[in-house]
DNA sequence: CCTTGACATGAAAACGGTTTCATATTATGC
DNA sequence: GCATAATATGAAACCGTTTTCATGTCAAGG
């Protein structure tokens, strides 16, 4: 193993002294041209690398950006760290990574996380509400950013969309196609995110003057299963009463409900248009193919990371004239989303549709 | 920000001096019991947690294991990346992630670790050929384990597949099917993978006495692009010349095939039957679903930290008795696969194939 | 009862940087 | 040409651990 060349063997060699090095290693401005010059080559000849943890230890900082995941296999999440590691790569931090698989306590990992005693931040990839021990960590302190989703109030910067609008867009597509019974079914109550996109579809049934039917509302889990059972739920409805479209919460919720579908002998979209939530992967290939909303993950993910630098190298946001009482809500970056029409709501196929409009109205 | 609580306020507060503080810490033996006791009982009031920094400072060693993978959208990465979060999870590491993303050089990736200073040990998920400079930082002692793929010869502890043997079996399984003209689309040949694959695939053919044909065999990349331009090449052979059967080296290239197939009316598998390698989640959503060699990947993670783990609490393992010369071959892990079987290969409409061997008969 | 280890503990020196404070050097103003 | 400020550099303390070495204590052996 090779002797680690450390400071002090470049400060010898360059005739200068270790505290000189550390100048230039972070770039102060006091350092004359020349003496830089000369630091810059020995270091290079030797091939020296600056030791993170130590630099950490006596800074009293980090450069170890913590990111804490669900498990990778949760299908939102490969792109949304293909983000973050992207924007981290063009800095000189490092990702430092907690997935937390099913089953673990958050507290444990946030808790483990701290134990570094190396992380000087935090990037949360959360669906679903945040655990107190977050918010205490933030509130001392700790620069914490948030993907996603967001406990009740905004509490701390986050990056997401915004799935009140997002969930009217994907309701109102489907009036516009023409359908007036349009069933819903949601995430579970604890997502804030579930609660908005249920406003969105109560918003747009509102604006077209659509009545709104309690009984058109499903429970779901945001998982598969839950789309099936509430596909048979449909199923078992009189004719009369079954919709003749659904906004369904999440895309993988929609996966369940296409293939409980499928298996019960309900065509989609010619006896009922889907609409989804999320665009991933693999909404496009499902049969038929998902007509979805769109989530900017891989955006997320880098504006993510921009934000939590932002905020670690200095809250250097002006405050806003005329709101100088030192309070600042936290920011909120929210991206665009976007709506990918598939096969799945119809709108590719409108002539069946009037076939259907037919055949409904001779009922 | 609350001031952090040290080993030294630890050691005051238990009445002790911070090197018994550090033992306890450490499990080490020779503490009193009684002392281990108070010290542990201050800890946990305290609610202490050691600084990874500093330890990894002044131990010269460190609990961070550094993850160099492919980017996340790659379809086999999220599963590995799965197995090794939740192998670390029982550990005392933790994981730093390097993401490759195309495009950049992987031995700049590979400085960047070492600069890091931190990580003591690297797990490579990498397809495809390992660079000079990772192989020299192996040979310098950096223990290092590959996942999946491997140089030419093997040098590195790795774990991964029998390529061959599930090459076989996959291309056998075609055979047994009835097939007699079986075509090959093969990897990149610097991919190791790719090469044994082709080799499976021979072996096959020449235990089954079947005649090998040059013109069956097409050269991929290992992207879907090239399972179109496969499927393109194939549909424009004279009939009589075209395989009944296809061994595609990976699931990626047969989604572009299966798709291209569809575009060209090539039916699949009644005209043509696909076994594809990998058995990504896409495999089994795809028309028609997609029969593969299963990889195991989620056990490949795991497995590739424990070993990590073994190399790096010292070279453990006894030196086989006769064999004192003191060299060791390094481990290879080889895990199982297995041949998930679904409507591709037309094994589960073997009606329709006999219809098919008719009318082939009477060309 | 005294020696010899074994065992438990403490003091202090690393580890490789950053930072503060003092000092040496140079530039500026009069 | 000299006082003064600005700039460049060095010495040493410090960050929070681990580790080595020395010391103190206690039980066993002669």
């Amino acid at each position: 193993m090779k002797p680690k060349v450390t400071i002090e063997d470049i400060a010898r060699l360059a005739g200068v002294s270790k505290a000189t090095v550390s100048r230039v290693l972070n770039e102060r401005s006091n350092v004359k041209a020349e003496t830089r010059e000369r630091v810059l080559r020995v270091m290079q000849e030797q091939g020296f690398v600056p030791s993170l943890a130590a630099a950490g230890l006596a800074g009293g900082r980090s450069r170890l950006v913590g990111v804490l995941t669900p498990p990778f296999t949760q299908p939102t999440v490969p792109e949304i760290l293909r983000g973050v590691a992207e924007a981290i790569e063009h800095t000189d931090y490092e990702i430092v990574l907690y997935s937390t698989n099913a089953g673990q306590s958050p507290t444990t990992i946030v808790n483990r996380i701290l134990a570094l005693g190396l992380t000087s931040c935090l990037l949360v990839i959360q669906p679903g509400p945040l655990t107190p021990r977050l918010l205490q960590l933030a509130s001392q302190g700790l620069p914490v950013v948030v993907i996603d989703d967001q406990g009740p109030p905004p509490e701390l910067p986050s990056v997401g969309i915004d799935n009140r609008v997002s969930a009217y867009q994907a309701t109102m597509h489907l009036i516009r196609l023409g359908y007036r019974r349009i069933a819903h079914l949601q995430g579970p109550a604890e997502f804030r995110c579930a609660q908005e996109r249920y406003q969105g579809y109560r918003q747009a049934l509102d604006d077209a003057g659509l009545p709104f039917d309690p009984a058109l509302v499903f429970n779901g889990t945001f998982e598969t299963a839950s789309g099936r059972a509430c596909a048979v739920a449909l199923a078992t409805l009189p004719l009369a009463e079954r919709p003749e479209a659904i906004f369904i919460a999440n895309d993988q919720m929609a996966f369940g409900f296409l293939s409980a579908a499928e298996a019960l002998g309900l065509r989609i979209p010619q006896d009922l248009a889907v609409v989804g939530f999320d665009d991933i992967p693999l909404s496009a290939h499902v049969r038929p193919t998902l007509t979805t909303i769109k989530q900017p993950f891989y955006e997320m993910g880098r504006n993510a990371v921009e934000l939590l630098l932002s905020l670690l190298h200095g809250p250097a946001m002006q405050p806003v004239a005329g709101a100088e009482d030192g309070y600042q809500p936290p920011i909120r970056i929210q991206l665009p989303t976007r709506l990918v029409i598939r096969e799945s709501c119809g709108a590719l196929t409108l002539h069946r549709r009037q076939e259907q409009e037919h055949s409904l109205s001779d009922e």
